[in-house]
DNA sequence: TTGATAATCTAATGATGATTAGATTATTTC
DNA sequence: GAAATAATCTAATCATCATTAGATTATCAA
């Protein structure tokens, strides 16, 4: 066999999909471009095709995550509800997206960290592979300027609450880890097949972080 | 060079106080025998008179851990303290405990997964080695026993509170999940060196949970 | 069509890294 | 102080991958 008919040819979409499934049941590490391939129907070496290495397949479905969340994320910043709905929207939103692709979610908290420590490719590199070395950091660099900029939406919209005295004053910076671990977390227990739906998570989870926020009666 | 002198020689403790720290860094698939051996000045061999091999070794990271949190949380659970005291005591000393050991707080989030994927061993072992393995299946369920037992520490408390009517009704088994999501995310991003130290971020998140439980003022 | 390009495959290659075997030297026990 | 035991070491072994080389076959553009 060669090259597949085009009803069986897989896409690099559909690899990353796979790729984040299979991600999430074994960790970076523990998983092989073969287990990745085997479930896309592929050889190993097929995959080189598509991404330059290991790396850069798992940045890739870092990518894809990050996107997804930032793309449901960013419209309810820029809108002109109040912070407290903002917010309330913006927890739903992140939670329900976790819920409906843990295992994207799941890979967004435990495969950083290899990320993180890709390693530099050996001295003895070609000029091609140096030029496909930077142009892997600059892609990772983005990622994390781009993550860094999902937290800080939060951060945002919080602060403006505080300074429009809707939300009572909280550091900012816990708070904000507080959420986002709450909801980092979901990805790593949520069951599809559990007691509740993504939704109604979500929604309380909301509410506790809201309550947390309001104003003492005084 | 064979045994070394009584002053040089590596304790259990030593080893699996330095396999942790080694193992935030890199995450378990990725930190080798070799890695761990050179953190305390050992051959990497030399740790196979220790354990038994680097699963039981990562176990023994991790059931340290929990240990330590434990022996933190019990104490108040037992105690008779009101509700309140009891969930802001245990908020405190968890996350306290999570930034004066980073390391091991990291492990127990990230590594949990190798450790539920450890693979069994070929048909091919032998007798003792089966043994050995059956040994290491029944510490790691004991182990996950005792996580789930920490996490209904929480648990219990929280259903009292709102029992006695002095939280607001939540549903605990989502606002627990929260919570200690927040908890091991401090794991994750606490830095020592960082603005406020263990007992501030601690007192603040446990504000921030005891609020989200306070009665509505009617 | 026919050449170029894309997507796959099979079969190496090369490293890395866990684990074992067999010394060697300190401690401890009797 | 011998014998037994503990803690280490060096030097294999053995497997498992990531990655590369070199075909092979489908698709597409001219």
């Amino acid at each position: 066999m060669a090259r597949k008919p085009a009803d069986q040819s897989v896409s690099r979409e559909e690899i990353i999909v796979a790729a984040a499934d299979v991600l999430q049941r074994s960790g970076y590490e523990a998983t092989t471009m073969k287990d990745i391939a085997a479930a896309v129907n592929l050889t190993a070496a097929s995959l080189y095709h598509h991404f330059r290495n290991k790396d850069a397949l798992l940045l890739a479905v870092l990518e894809a995550g990050l996107q997804h969340v930032l793309s449901q994320i960013e419209p309810i910043v820029a809108s002109n509800l109040s912070p407290t709905d903002k917010l309330t929207r913006m927890i739903e939103a992140h939670v329900v997206g976790l819920t409906q692709n843990t295992a994207v979610g799941a890979a967004m908290v435990f495969e950083i960290q290899s990320l993180m420590g890709a390693k530099e490719p050996p001295a003895s590199a070609s000029a091609p592979d140096h030029k496909a070395y930077q142009d892997f950091v600059l892609r990772r660099h983005e990622f994390f300027a781009r993550r860094d900029q999902f937290e800080n939406s939060f951060r945002q919209v919080i602060r403006e609450g505080i300074e429009k005295q809707v939300f009572r004053p909280v550091d900012v910076g816990i708070f904000t880890k507080a959420l986002l671990g709450a909801h980092n977390w979901v990805g790593v227990w949520y069951k599809p097949e559990g007691r509740l739906t993504g939704e109604q998570i979500a929604s309380m989870m909301a509410d506790t972080f809201l309550r947390a926020l309001e104003l003492s009666i005084s």
